[in-house]
DNA sequence: CTCGCCAACCGACAAAAGTCGGCGACCCGC
DNA sequence: GCGGGTCGCCGACTTTTGTCGGTTGGCGAG
C-alpha cells in the first residue's frame, strides 16, 4: 500500500499511455502527485457496485475484471483490464451510484485520479477529452458486441469467437485464473455448458485443451462457427 | 427533404437540449448552419450497419431504432430514441465501420452535425466535451444493464422491468409501431416467447393486454418478478 | 365497404441452456 | 508427504427458449 515509487517515474509512466499523451510534462507531474496508489491482492475489490464512485482508475499492473453479480449467484463479467487501461467511467461522469465491482485477478497497482483532478484536466486540455471519448466509444462498441453476441449468439458460437479473438499464433495462453468458470462468466453462461462447449469442439478436432493452453487445430472450421 | 426551417430556429431549438447548452448564442447559430436537415419516414434506415459514419446525429422530432441483425434475420434493438437525444457516437468517435442501424420508427426530421464541426466545438468548448461524455457513459450504463439481463435474468423478468421502466400511471402506452416484434427485439428474444409471456402475465391478473395499451394491474407482484 | 395484410394467437414439438449429484485429479499450503 | 479445496469432468434430468404450421381478427388501403 506504500507509495514506493517515485512521482518522476509515475509520471514518465502515466505518459506513456495513448489517453494522457496529450498532456504536458508539468502538467503530468502535477496529475501524478494528486493521484492516489493503491495495491491490492488476487481477489481483492478495487471497486464495489452500489458505492458512489470518486475517481477514475489506470491499471499500472496485473489483471482487472469487472463485474456484476446476479441474485442467484451467477456472475457475467463486462470487461477485462490489462494494464494501461483506465476504468470507472460510469461512476466518474455520472452522477448514479457505481453499477459493477472490480476484482483484481492476480496482484494489481492502480492510480486513482480524483474528480477533482480529472475536470481540470478535461477543461484545460480538451485533446485530452478526445482521448477519453475515444476509449469510451470503443468500450460502448465492444458492449455492442456483446449484447448481441449473448441475443444471437449461441454458446458455442461465442466460445468459438473468444478464443479465435485472444489467440496468438494459434494458442491461447491460460493464466491461473483463466478457468472455465471465468470463461462461463465472460460468455454469459456456466461452468457446466462451458465445459459442454469445449469437449465438443475438442472432439471435432478443431481445438486441444489443456491446463495451461488451448491451441486452435483447425481454424478455418472455428471461424465457421464464430461467423 | 428540403430545409424548411429557419436557421434562427433551428440554432433556439437546438438550444434547449442540455447537450447544446454550453454554446453561446452566435457559435449556436454557426453550428446549425453548418448542421445538415434531414428527413425520413417510417421504416426508412439513416444509417446503415458497415457504413463509415461521419457525424452525429441530433433527432429533432420523431422515434427511431438502432438495432443489430443476425445471419438468421432476428433483430435485438440497442436503443430507442426520443426526440432531443443524439446518435451515432460510436461511428463518429472511433475510425471504426458503423457497429448498427438506426431506422426511423414513425416520420423523423434529424440534424447531422459533421465531424469536423463536431471536433471544432469539443476543441473550442470543453464543458461541451463534459456533457458528451456524460451522456456517453449514461448510454454505457443502459448497455451494461442491458447485459446483465440478458445473460442474468429470464424473459419474464425482462419484461416485467421493461414494462415497470415504462409505464406512467402503471399503463404503458402502445403506438403503432410498438408491436410484439418489437418488444422481442428489445429484451433479445422472438415474437412467440413475448405472447407466452404476456398472457402468463395476464393470466396471473398482474397485467391486461390490448392493442393500445398495457395496465399493470399489480405493480407489487411484477417488481418482484423484475427483481 | 371490402379485400388483403400483418399482428396476434395457439398448441405441439425441438433444441439449447441450466441444474444436480457425485467423482477424480491436481495444486497449494501446512 | 499429507490433506483439503478447487477445478474439471460426467451423465441424467428439468426448464427455458426457440421453432413451426396454421388460424383468427382488426386495421388500413383502395
Amino acid at each position: 500500500m506504500a507509495p514506493l515509487t517515485d512521482k518522476h517515474h509515475i509520471a514518465r509512466r502515466l505518459r506513456n499511455v495513448p489517453i494522457f499523451e496529450a498532456l504536458n510534462d508539468t502538467l503530468m507531474e502535477e496529475v501524478a502527485a494528486a493521484a492516489l496508489w493503491r495495491e491490492y491482492s488476487t481477489g481483492e475489490v478495487i471497486v464495489l457496485e452500489g458505492e458512489a464512485q470518486t475517481g477514475l482508475y489506470f491499471l499500472d499492473y496485473g489483471f482487472v475484471k469487472v463485474v456484476k453479480v446476479s441474485a442467484s449467484g451467477r456472475e457475467q463479467t463486462l470487461r477485462i483490464l490489462e494494464p494501461g487501461e483506465t476504468f470507472n467511467e460510469i461512476g466518474v461522469f455520472t452522477s448514479r451510484p457505481n453499477p459493477a465491482t472490480a476484482i483484481a485477478l492476480e496482484p494489481a497497482g492502480v492510480w486513482l485520479i480524483r474528480r477533482n483532478t480529472l475536470t481540470r484536466l478535461l477543461l484545460d486540455h480538451p485533446t485530452f477529452g478526445q482521448s477519453v471519448m475515444e476509449k469510451m466509444a470503443e468500450h460502448m462498441l465492444f458492449l455492442v458486441s456483446l449484447v448481441t453476441d449473448l441475443s444471437l449468439r449461441p454458446v458455442t458460437g461465442r466460445l468459438a469467437r473468444l478464443l479465435l479473438d485472444s489467440a496468438t499464433a494459434n494458442v491461447v495462453q491460460r493464466p491461473r485464473w483463466f478457468t472455465q468458470a471465468e470463461l462461463a462468466a465472460r460468455l454469459g453462461t456456466v461452468p457446466d455448458v462451458i465445459q459442454r462447449s469445449l469437449r465438443s469442439l475438442e472432439a471435432d478436432g478443431l481445438i486441444a485443451v489443456d491446463r495451461q493452453q488451448i491451441r486452435i487445430l483447425n481454424r478455418p472450421s472455428l471461424e465457421e462457427l464464430a461467423a
